[in-house]
DNA sequence: GAAACCCTCAAGCAATTTATAAAGAAAATA
DNA sequence: TATTTTCTTTATAAATTGCTTGAGGGTTTC
């Protein structure tokens, strides 16, 4: 299968050696840039799948450099800031970053933000994509679940709350994560939104296999798949 | 706050003195050298977050520092030159200069400059406040605490209590002192709440390093953090 | 040795978070 | 346009965590 191909655009050559080998790992090919001048013109050379950019870069920053980008591709580009706030947030979606991630990450975080955003593309290659936890099998590409080889019928965004938590099952999302991987906008801290959906879907789970608990709550902090 | 820390390299006393004094009124704390190789012994020697740099310095020239700093450190520097054309712009960029300041110069200039120069790099002085102690490290922004690098779980008076005492770390806080700054209220001489609290932190302190004693009891007054 | 002060545990209460049913609103479909 | 489906919000209850207080005992000071 053909490898995806991920550009890292990071001055600081341990982050970008860190992130490298956290995609590597997870089965893409990388390229690193250490200055914006130096990934703006290998992303203009080159074709790739998505871009992780750093926001602090020297000389041309990184939301002059997103602006560039945006102006001939619509790669997706995920960009990587210290600071979390929502104006920054804001903004950077405007500009038309896909995705943010804050330092420090997880690894965890960021293969599930690439994943997600590489879906949401259309680029993910090794499609029908098949997922699998337990008696639960998820199928990408037709939007189908079944467990115990039982068909359940999911609203969309049961579906994707549940194929979210699938990719990386024992990663714990926060209510804030997953409600801005799912509904693709800024959450507002209110979960009532997300707990209905979470209650909607475990108890469908519940009634294609009754013996079975699959999604975990970590009070205070969100959900994941139960071990 | 800790104060970021700005070495001038200039072989003029009277305009290494106003630098030194516009830097200081601005909040930094500044070294100075008044030739090339003093400056690059301190750049070698000392931890610095940014460098002013003189372009015409006796016995090495500023581009031979710069070139010579840029061996071993991506800091900041600004270089300060009488002259302004293109050409040396262009020159000083290309040899690792983040900015350029022209003589003569103006306060304002220098400060926006630095404070520019400080925010490309990542190292501006309203990033997330580290209180350190030991082998303890609080951020008083995202509210986290690790020891030995172990993150602790901390209630918020708990939290509260321990970055009080970080502060000052040589300060006797008196219970009364202690519970009107965690508490923002009137000290009732009910000393129960507070022993509770500190009691519960030292046993959150002791797991994450059972060698460790953080907080040292003041017969009759109050805590501490231990010498 | 007594009094004052402190430590720690456990219990009860308060505050916060979560679960879920039901209702209303919005979106999709026929 | 009407109906159905999906999504969101509200209301209520339950679960969990944080804080305070009391109890019992230990330590320090005079």
């Amino acid at each position: 299968m053909e490898k995806l191909h991920v550009l890292i655009i990071e001055d600081d050559k341990e982050i970008n050696g860190l992130l490298s080998a956290i995609l590597v790992q997870n089965g893409y090919m990388t390229n690193s840039a250490y200055t914006g001048f130096e990934g703006l013109s290998m992303a203009k050379r080159d074709s790739y799948d998505l871009i992780l950019l750093d926001l602090m870069l020297p000389y041309k920053s990184g939301d002059e450099i997103l602006r560039e980008i945006r102006e001939n591709s619509d790669v997706p580009v995920i960009v990587i800031s210290a600071k979390d706030t929502t104006r920054i947030k804001v903004d950077l979606l405007r500009l038309g970053a896909d995705d943010y991630i804050t330092k420090p990450f997880d690894v965890d975080e960021v293969v599930a933000r690439v994943e997600s955003a590489l879906r949401r593309s259309g680029r993910q290659k090794d499609q029908p994509r098949i997922l699998s936890f337990k008696e639960i099998s998820l199928n990408s590409e037709s939007k189908s679940v079944t467990v115990c080889g039982k068909q359940l019928l999911l609203t969309a965004k049961e579906f994707c709350i549940l194929e979210l938590l699938m990719m990386n099952p024992k990663m714990v999302y926060s209510k804030e994560n997953l409600f801005e991987n799912v509904w693709q906008e800024m959450y507002a801290y209110d979960d009532k939104t997300i707990n209905t959906h979470v209650c909607n879907l475990r108890n469908k789970l519940k009634m294609a296999n009754p013996e079975g608990d699959y999604i975990e709550t970590v009070w205070g902090i969100g959900y994941k798949l139960q071990e």
